[in-house]
DNA sequence: CACAATTGAATTGTGTGCAACCATTGCCAT
DNA sequence: ATGGCAATGGTTGCACACAATTCAATTGTG
């Protein structure tokens, strides 16, 4: 069989899924005003919202694997929208900490419905999420081990 | 249970390991001169080197779901780089077939390794590659179906 | 046949991702 | 102290994605 099919590849099948799913966010990410990369560094600020300080820019691109070259106009966006604000640290003044405003503290109520919105989308099994999850998440630990040149 | 986790939201984890395989293949995929969507593009014109003609942007679009303007300046790109060449077609004008040049059909050779390779970083048992594949396919349809408001 | 509606690509504009580079700041061994 | 070095975030440049628009070509309808 041709190793080169497109529907037998496995980096296909994630790239049509997370696109699907992007796509399927964004209506009720309108609802709030915000883009769906935007809505993941909200989801980060939310859950550490009880930090006073917010969280640096360096938590956000290792929680979400996301550098300064991505974030730093993302978070631009956030702040003219009026969902964050930025302030350097006066421990470390290399640092940004990132903090939601009222807005955007206000916001994760009016989010909270949205996963379950997007779970009925899917229509899986909500049993076999658990798996699907661990092994999305192995999968993606793996890739990113071998930086070695070639196994 | 907060449902705004982040490490619990399974777009996160299709988000993150979407990213992942990208960034893994691009190394084997330097070696050939091309990005990743480029080499999807490659996939199906292999796929398709019986046709005389090429295939219609409209199918790649369709086969890969994305649109003109993803697709155009894209095939510039493999166009300039020599892989491919277009031409409108004789019967309908507002059609443009995509063809692999010499080089884009030899570059399938040094391709065929690549998702050898790739299946070995995943370190994925074989035998549940079929069944992830087909969850994620399910997953797709389900979220491309509902485009009606919000169920 | 005229002509409105539709189709297929290309173009424009916005927002990511990511590599490469840069400026500032802190750290540390001399 | 101080010169070298790592850490942190910003900037630049390129390549997607995708919505919206444009334009030419085709099709459907009376």
């Amino acid at each position: 069989m041709n190793p080169l099919d497109l529907d037998r590849q496995l980096c296909f099948a994630l790239y049509s899924a997370s696109r699907a799913m992007t796509a399927s966010y964004k209506d009720l990410l309108a609802e709030l005003g915000i883009t769906y990369p935007q809505y993941l560094v909200m989801l980060v600020l939310w859950e550490n919202d009880a930090e006073p300080e917010g969280v640096t820019v360096k938590r956000l691109g290792e929680r979400l694997q996301l550098d300064s070259g991505t974030l730093s106009p993302l978070l631009s966006r956030l702040e003219k929208l009026g969902f964050i604000t930025r302030h350097r640290s006066t421990e470390d003044s290399r640092s940004v900490f990132v903090r939601p405003t009222a807005e955007g503290a206000a916001a994760k109520e009016r989010a909270e419905c949205v996963p379950a919105r997007i779970g009925a989308r899917t229509q899986l099994d909500p049993d076999a999420l658990p798996g699907l999850l661990e092994t999305l998440r192995t999968l993606t630990g793996n890739l990113r081990g071998d930086h070695a040149p070639t196994p």
